[in-house]
DNA sequence: TGTACATCAGTGAACGCGCGTTCACTGATGTAC
DNA sequence: TGTACATCAGTGAACGCGCGTTCACTGATGTAC
């Protein structure tokens, strides 16, 4: 005969299930519990890509039965799209806050290179999940993504009019440059997650480099270079 | 009572199964389904990411039993190291003849980006694997993707020789020019794959215009904004 | 040319397994009085 | 403060299904004589 279990469904008992029980409320326990789904599709998709992982174990690796699954989300695609909010929640702040900022106004460059560098560093997962579905399998997430990375690429380009030669171009231009530097910032991102932690700083500097080449191509860009004659 | 089948075992059979028990050979034959196989899994990568579709999706896709599968191959992963070799294999040489064709010397860079724009429209499916499996959830996939991506970053540092200004630079930075090159192409192939046929033009324009101000960079470069001081 | 035999691409049944989703349920937490 | 009841996060059994791989097989194609 089993011994009676006085708490039978509290998925973060491991070590702290009388602490918790005793001391979050109904809702902050659920909202444990969400997270732990959340991160472990994170820890799942790390090995996997988004569509070849199962609701199963995903539940199996956050310690609750299948079916309680579906307290938090409607399915996996939905987990999957608060997947990129998060993933997108803390880095547009970042970065604007690296161009922003005065005090860092006279490198930019190196700067914006380093946010990113330390925000892949702390939010890895999150970082080759977005690159891993980016041009994954799942089409709503694509969008999504696709999404985020707009708004990114917008926010740059406004905050490019701040900056000399630049700053006199139109808008459209500086999106075709804002767009640039964003698709090599997400190509580096993801060169970085999938790299050994001790070639960060080779793939940094490289990035810097070629970020570098391209500031040096708008300092010294001319109307004709645009094809400007064609609009 | 079915009636007798006398060919049991033609894949091909549709239309013109007659005509191929005929006149092909056995090693034709199974080179045929060989590529039936291939095919359609390329059909269905178009849908969904390589480590989500199943070996049986692919033989009913291409009209044969699961087990005949491992006739052609030991299991889909090979398949998919298959799939990598074809997707570059064209692409390479006409890459190659792009920058080195004597005639369209004078503007390396809008040939190259309509050969590639070319490629991507005749070989979707390819291009889209690749953008699809290049940051995937098959480590071996991501390997072959990135030694080919290599092999086409080093071959263009090799041609940049030939070119004023940037002839005179040293491999390392050549290649550092390559691979953002590279990066670029490659998101405008992953670009166009995902838009719609009529958006084509409007990302082959943007990425050649992108390609350009990269150029002018190039161009303008000198020593010390490449950080040399730091070799 | 015909015959006897070898080869081997493709078949079809079978296996154990993990899947997503349903359902009625349990029992701790929360609330009304 | 205590009691009776409502809520609802998580349970566990069950379902039908597609999966990868095994096995012994079939019969057309290929080869030796």
């Amino acid at each position: 005969m089993p011994a009676p279990r006085s708490r039978p469904h509290n998925p973060h008992g491991r070590a702290g299930a009388r602490r918790d029980s005793q001391e979050l409320s109904r809702e902050e326990h659920k909202e444990l519990t969400r997270q732990a789904l959340l991160r472990s599709a994170l820890r799942l998709l790390s090995r996997n890509s988004f569509d070849s992982i199962s609701l199963r174990e995903v539940t199996r690796e956050a310690g609750i039965t299948p079916t309680a699954f579906y307290r938090h989300f409607d399915d996996m695609e939905e987990l999957g799209l608060v997947l990129v909010e998060e993933s997108f929640g803390s880095l547009r702040g970042m970065l604007r806050e690296a161009r922003s900022n005065p005090d860092i106004f006279n490198d930019v460059i190196r700067r914006s290179v380093e946010v990113l560098v330390a925000h892949v560093r702390s939010h890895e997962a999150h970082m080759r999940f977005i690159a891993r579905e980016r041009h994954g399998g799942v089409r709503r997430i694509r969008r999504a993504i696709a999404r985020e990375v707009d708004l990114v690429t917008t926010e740059l380009a406004l905050d490019l009019a701040v900056f000399p030669v630049v700053g006199k171009w139109g808008i459209e231009d500086r999106r075709l440059l804002a767009d640039l530097i964003v698709e090599l910032m997400v190509g580096v991102a993801a060169d970085m997650v999938d790299a050994e932690p001790g070639e960060h700083a080779a793939v940094a500097q490289r990035s810097e480099r070629q970020l570098r080449l391209i500031m040096v191509g708008a300092a010294n860009w001319r109307a004709g270079y645009l094809g400007r004659d064609r609009q």
